[in-house]
RNA sequence: GCCGAAGUGGCGGAAUAGGCAGACGCGCACGACUCAAAAUCGUGUUCCUUCGGGAAUGAGGGUUCGAUUCCCUCCUUCGGCACCA
């Protein structure tokens, strides 16, 4: 009965033939959804696994970029869930930003309206992908439970002293209307990441999250497998230099001009506070050239220049300051750019020396590293050095180079930046100078030490790294939650008034002036302090704050107690597996780590760091080798291919048709070739056997499972290690196995039936529809697939019975020898010198050496 | 200028641990099927060749019996940083 059964079943699927993905597709996706079969609970008894990837922003349509970078991991994800982990695999939308609200301003659609039509589009779209996403989980930033607890942390981390108020020069986008932070700012010509424009600087107070606080911690990389490439990025970035701290000091005549000192009635030799006013400290890497300092340079905006700037230098220095300001930071930056400055008329004090030394002004020192003020070196700096030629400011040699005797160098042409021993520079002359940096070189930790005891300087780091700047002047993004009273100041909102929301009706202006600004009532509130009328800040955040936190958001999206739900929290973090693209380097992923160990710090979460591996995915450029754009015209649509050949097959072509972590142009003709397997495929499980069955031999039954079972060793390797278009040629190759098996008769045999179920599995990952119907429905095992688990290699049957060596003779390939699998190097040798070809190139001669190597590869010289 | 990544057929790419370079696929060529085309299936496909072979993984050197793989120098492309004291 039950063999009659079976019998039936398998002809009745025979009869439909023809590979159907559009039918098979939507009838899974649909089962699978209502079986729940991703949803992700705690279950500990299983090791868990978090895997993610980055969420997408909701544009309107998914492209095949998303496909990109979400089908790999989620191939992963479902490999990992076959060996045995409990997987975690949400999906969200960053749905705060810009775009959505330009829009708004063109044809007034509201961004709430906009942005959550777009997300619903997308998700459907998502929904083709049958990638094993837990949707419950679910977490849109825009969305006011989400929001919320973005206000929430701000307010956490401004209680914590990690948020601050500064009116600084900050970067301006005009084509966004915005200021941005300095990651967001790139390339040459300083354009905004965004749209492209050209910044400017503008002076403004804005809301900054102290990140600076972390530089170190953010340098240390231990524990956490991320590529190098992202490693050596931050660190750039972070850009950390060791050096010393020195307080120069005004020249006395200068401080008393410039500061009115002796009208005060503070004498000359007076002490401290007088002392204070007078000081100006610099930071250099190179301490032990401070002898050599015979000129200062202040940055143009440095506050003391006005003050200092003696009367008949006046208009000079107002003329230099405004070019300076009239300059953009393009202009200013240009490395070839000529050095230009001017005399103050004032004098500062060299105080290793006592020498009393110029004051200039000059574009080249910048105002926003160490502290606008450099000591100028010309003898070792090039810049210093080209600026000493240009204005006939003096030059001291304090270091002389290795091996050089006696006379002190006699280089004028250039400054010396080498190795050697310190000279003219008093009790330290003839300390030994190396090319380390910090205190990792003699002198430089001679002079701090020096420095220290004599308490006019000390060891200090410097960091290129800038807090992050988090306020924007735009209304689509989250409300920082603060409120100003005249009296009391800035107070955040009080918690149970959280969350600050936006509000709907809102104005929109062509110019993007902030509508929460322009609103008649929203900013009126109440001060938390005095209870008092105040106003709301008008600003909001950087989109890049909602982003920071999402991946502790989706661990209960619908907890209303707190950001995230304990429970939760102590099952599925960190994440295991964080994959998404390398521009985020010094944004996205900077920031996260940095809001990680704030939040620790403030007592929220736990450990360092929130993403333990990182794997960055390349960019799938149009066919043009351009990259995607709508203007372009070269963007290609994964809709239409799904429409055309099924999402088992586009999942497939985008693992194979490039290196995951490179990227490549895309290739429409390519995708034939994967539609091609998976339709084979298809045929090789559902096609009746239409020649006349030969038992299989033995010989054949061996070689197929030792294709399998190598195939399958591959697999997980390449799993494992990302490898994902490995995954799909070892796949293709085994299927051509299987075909010639087929062809000698295996049908049928368990060696044939251990290589149906065994390739199903392999592929289940990789196409898990087609795999699901072939598993249940033509196979007839228990539903599903996609729960069972992962097979084990026989490393037995991958083993050859015999081997193939070549034979090199002087490095060349010239004969092969096959010998038992099993054979020692003594036998591969006489077996190798038993050949005709080798006795031919022998000529007689004994072989000067024989190598047998890892039983690979026979190598004989003569 | 500094830092990093990458250079393999017409194309995407493969190559455990230094061991037969070019797996797998696209494209192309030829063949089968067809009245024909598409689809499908099969065969071939790095280059040169006097058919013995020879050359070849960006270029040149080195280490080694043996290098796509390790080392040095250089070139090209891409990315990041750039007057950072």
């Amino acid at each position: 009965m039950a063999v009659k059964k079976a019998a039936s079943k398998s002809e009745s699927s025979w009869q439909d033939k023809s590979y159907n993905p559009k039918a098979i597709e939507s009838k899974w996706q649909a089962k699978w959804e209502a079986d729940k079969l991703y949803r992700a609970v705690i279950d500990e008894s299983k090791p868990k696994h978090y895997a993610l990837t980055m969420l997408p922003y909701p544009s309107g349509d998914l492209h095949i970029g998303h496909w990109f970078s979400m089908i790999p991991p989620d191939t992963r994800a479902r490999y990992m869930r076959m060996k045995g982990f409990n997987v975690l695999f949400p999906m969200g939308f960053d749905a705060f930003g810009l775009p959505a609200e330009n829009a708004a301003i063109k044809d007034g659609v509201h961004p709430m309206k906009r942005t959550f039509e777009n997300i619903d589009r997308m998700r459907t779209q998502m929904k083709t992908m049958g990638a094993m996403f837990d949707w419950e989980r679910e977490a849109i930033s825009a969305d006011p439970e989400y929001y919320k607890w973005t206000e929430w942390f701000f307010i956490k981390l401004y209680k914590a002293g990690l948020a601050y108020r500064k009116m600084s020069a900050v970067d301006w986008c005009p084509n966004c209307n915005t200021t941005l932070a300095r990651e967001q700012v790139w390339g040459d010509d300083r354009h905004c990441e965004r749209c492209g424009t050209p910044v400017i600087k503008k002076d403004l107070e804005q809301w900054f999250f102290r990140a600076t606080k972390y530089a170190d911690e953010l340098l240390n990389f231990e524990g956490i497998d991320w590529p190098e490439r992202v490693k050596t990025l931050q660190t750039n970035w972070i850009d950390r230099s060791e050096g010393a701290e020195v307080n120069f000091r005004l020249d006395w005549e200068t401080a008393a001009d410039a500061l009115g000192i002796e009208e005060k009635g503070i004498g000359r030799d007076d002490a401290p506070p007088a002392r204070e006013l007078v000081l100006i400290p610099v930071f250099t890497t190179r301490p032990d050239t401070l002898w050599g300092a015979t000129f200062m340079v202040f940055s143009p905006e440095h506050p003391l220049v006005d003050k200092i700037t003696t009367p008949e230098n006046k208009a000079a220095v107002q003329e230099y300051k405004d070019q300076a300001a009239r300059q953009t930071e393009i202009q200013r930056g240009a490395v070839d750019k000529e050095k230009t400055g001017v005399f103050t008329g004032a004098y500062a004090i060299n105080p290793v020396n006592q020498e009393r030394i110029p004051i200039w002004i000059a574009d080249y020192v910048l105002m926003s590293y160490g502290t606008g003020a450099i000591m100028a070196v010309p003898a070792h700096d090039e810049r210093d050095f080209a600026f000493a030629k240009k204005y006939e400011l003096p030059i001291v040699f304090v270091i002389q180079p290795v091996g050089a005797d006696g006379d002190p160098p006699a280089q004028e042409m250039q400054a010396y930046i080498g190795p050697g021993v310190m000279v003219n520079s008093g009790m330290l002359d003839g300390t030994k100078v190396n090319t380390e940096k910090g205190r990792k070189n003699p002198s430089i930790a001679a002079v701090i030490d020096w420095l220290e005891q004599k308490g006019i300087g000390k060891e200090s780091v410097n960091y290129r790294y800038r807090d992050w700047l988090i306020s924007r002047q735009r209304y689509w993004g989250a409300p920082i939650p603060m409120i100003h009273c005249d009296v009391h100041g800035w107070n955040p909102v009080p918690e149970n008034q959280l969350p600050v929301l936006l509000p709907e009706d809102v104005e929109w202006r062509p110019t993007g002036e902030s509508p929460l600004k322009l609103h008649p009532t929203w900013k009126n509130t109440t001060c938390p302090v005095c209870g008092e009328a105040a106003v709301r800040e008008t600003d909001t955040m950087d989109t890049f704050m909602c982003s920071s936190w999402y991946h502790l958001r989706y661990l209960s999206p619908k907890y209303d107690k707190a950001p995230f739900d304990d429970a939760e929290y102590n099952y599925w973090m960190p994440v295991d597996t964080y994959t998404g693209g390398i521009e985020h380097a010094t944004m996205h992923l900077l920031y996260t780590r940095f809001f990680h160990k704030a939040l620790r710090d403030a007592g929220i979460v736990e450990g360092g760091e929130p993403m333990m591996q990182l794997r960055n995915q390349g960019m799938v450029l149009g066919e043009d080798g351009d990259k995607m754009s709508k203007s372009k015209g070269n963007v290609i649509a994964p809709d239409v291919l799904v429409k055309k050949y099924g999402a088992d097959s586009v999942r497939a072509y985008i693992l194979f048709f490039a290196r995951w972590e490179m990227g490549a142009p895309w290739d429409s003709q390519g995708i034939e070739g994967s539609v091609r397997w998976v339709r084979r495929v298809w045929s090789l499980f559902t096609d009746p056997v239409s020649f006349a069955p030969i038992p299989a031999s033995d010989e054949t039954k061996k070689t197929l499972r030792r294709k399998l079972h190598q195939t399958l060793r591959r697999v997980t390797r390449n799993f494992e290690q990302f490898e994902f278009n490995t995954i799909v040629s070892s796949l293709m190759e085994l299927m051509n196995e299987m075909y010639k098996a087929r062809e000698a008769g295996a049908v049928g045999t368990p060696e044939w039936k251990e290589a149906q179920e065994i390739y199903l599995k392999m592929m289940a990952p990789v196409a898990p529809h087609i795999t699901e119907e072939l598993w249940t429905n033509h196979l007839g095992k228990p539903y599903s697939i996609h729960t069972q688990s992962w097979p084990q290699v026989d490393e037995a049957a991958t083993k050859e019975d015999s081997i193939e060596l070549p034979i090199q003779i002087n490095g060349k390939v010239r004969d092969k020898v096959i010998v038992p699998a099993d054979a020692t190097d003594d036998e591969i040798k006489s077996a190798a010198l038993a050949s005709e070809t080798v006795q031919k190139y022998l000529e007689g001669k004994e072989p000067k050496k024989i190598i047998v190597a890892n039983r690979r590869l026979v190598s004989i010289v003569v």
